[in-house]
DNA sequence: TAATATACTGTATAATTATACTAGAAGAAG
DNA sequence: CTTCTTCTAGTATAATTATACAGTATATTA
């Protein structure tokens, strides 16, 4: 496990579960069969920048840095409209066309937003591949980035 | 010193200093003759959802909640570009006429903006009136406005 | 390859932040 | 005014987070 494949996951457990505090990363790391130190869990969030937010329930919450959790959905509902040509899936996978030189900032969103279905992506210029998890996540995928348009 | 006030003075000190723990925040608040302990601090924190963000440059430092600190100029951007009137000043008031309907948003984010040069405003449906701290402050402001045209 | 530099991480602990508890202040109701 | 309730905030401390230090690993250079 190196540090940016943990990062990632890190990235992605701040969006998929609740973390209230360092320990709950070690903890779901652990789940997962990585062991870290709280220390190690601190120098992360660091350099990810994951910031801690009082939540409205009383708690706190750690979660992804403000330009990039804030409106990735609108920004990508906006590339969408503009730059959707066709979407198409096979399998895992997913393919969504863009006017020309629009895939790779749609790649990125998409790879931002962490989508817990996807697993992985490819942009060219005109065209994204995402790579889901299994056949049903590609589905759900094709449904959510349809509801963009 | 209500509760209020202080969250307010907070919401300023945020933005125009760099607190880096809360410590600074109670120094600052020391600064201008007003005592408070760090408990409260933490507890105001949590109130006003303020987060701490992990710096580029090794640090830490205090913000507005994402929300509230996301792009509040480019929404002011927005709005002025769209409804904008027209603007004056007179002594320390400035006046900015938008189109119907539009003013009370402009007084909002002027206000969520928290302009150090501002007192307060109130909106009408078609007119902000802004109180700023004093002449220069309201021509500053006026500049500020203008500028996003 | 050896030497040196750089990156990563755990341990221990310092630094910071949150909160249980308590008490006084400010309001509301009688 | 008295009693009850709610809100605030300090004190002390628990809980959480950051980091100095040291060791190991990994990369870089000669």
């Amino acid at each position: 496990m190196k540090k940016k494949e943990r990062h990632q996951l890190l990235r992605q457990l701040v969006q998929q579960e609740t973390i209230r505090k360092q320990e709950d990363f070690v903890n779901k790391l652990l789940d997962r069969g990585i062991e870290v130190t709280q220390a190690t869990i601190s120098r992360d969030i660091k350099e990810l920048q994951l910031i801690k937010v009082p939540a409205k329930d009383g708690g706190y919450q750690y979660n992804l840095p403000p330009e990039m959790n804030y409106n990735i959905s609108k920004k990508l509902g906006r590339l969408m409209k503009d730059a959707f040509v066709s979407i198409d899936t096979q399998k895992e996978f997913v393919l969504v066309k863009t006017l020309p030189g629009n895939a790779f900032a749609l790649g990125t969103l998409i790879e931002t937003a962490n989508y817990k279905e996807v697993f992985g992506c490819i942009s060219g210029d005109d065209t994204v591949l995402i790579i889901c998890r299994d056949e049903e996540s590609a589905e759900r995928f094709q449904r959510r980035i349809i509801s963009f348009i």
